[in-house]
DNA sequence: GGGACGATGTCCT
DNA sequence: GGACATCGTCCCC
């Protein structure tokens, strides 16, 4: 990250809970850019978020929230601005922040890739890796971050452990939106979005 | 109670 | 491009 940028970050403070009380997929366009921020023992670590998934509740079929409330999703109908995490293909964690308007019964939003900005050495310890892959996809973002299932339910509002503060798009950065990756169920939602051309972004749409 | 199946990543060919 | 690791959840018998 250039020094320039470094300076106008005055405090890394963790985005207020009114963020993600709107439409999921508005709130999933907004998450790009902003800084997911980890701190273990003191030291900081925080990536750029580059690519997610919005999902929705039970009007999406490929939504984990889609069969109702009684099951693992039920993070996706509670209160804005806490973590979903899972446990995908029993390997790798998934981090969801969970973001609704005040009409919807629930929805979460994938956090799938994020570039290094902050801590790259320490994030290597956890999973050593190139910068651009070290945190591309939802399992490798997990395991540099260091984040489990502890995690789930976890208010990322509170600027402690695991949190999301501003960020920034870079000068002639484009967003662009395609298709949900490796979901069998509504897959002609649009829903993903992305940071174009990023070298982090874990599937080339 | 049991079996199929993932919001994936890695390694092999 | 394909096999497979690995386990919680869900759905059906």
């Amino acid at each position: 990250m250039h020094l320039k940028t470094l300076r106008n970050i005055t405090k890394f403070k963790p985005i207020e809970r009114n963020f993600y009380l709107r439409e999921t997929i508005e709130v999933a366009e907004e998450l790009l850019g902003q800084l997911l921020v980890r701190v273990i023992d003191k030291n900081l670590m925080a990536v750029r978020i580059t690519e997610v998934e919005a999902y929705r509740g039970l009007l999406d079929p490929a939504s984990h929230a889609y069969r109702g409330k009684e099951g693992r999703a039920r993070i996706m109908f509670g209160d804005v601005g806490y973590a979903y995490v899972y446990l995908s293909y029993g390997v790798h964690y998934c981090i969801n922040v969970v973001a609704k308007s005040e009409d919807q019964e629930a929805g979460a939003i994938l956090i799938r890739s994020g570039e290094p900005v902050i801590g790259y050495q320490f994030m290597k310890l956890f999973h050593d890796r190139e910068k651009c892959k070290i945190s591309s996809g939802p399992g490798n973002l997990t395991k540099s971050l260091n984040i489990n299932a502890s995690y789930n339910g976890y208010d990322l509002t509170a600027g402690t452990e695991l949190y999301i503060s501003r960020g920034w798009l870079n000068k002639g950065e484009k967003i662009v939106s395609s298709t949900r990756v490796g979901i069998s169920r509504a897959t002609d939602k649009k829903w993903r979005f992305l940071i174009a051309g990023n070298c982090t972004v874990s599937k080339k749409p």
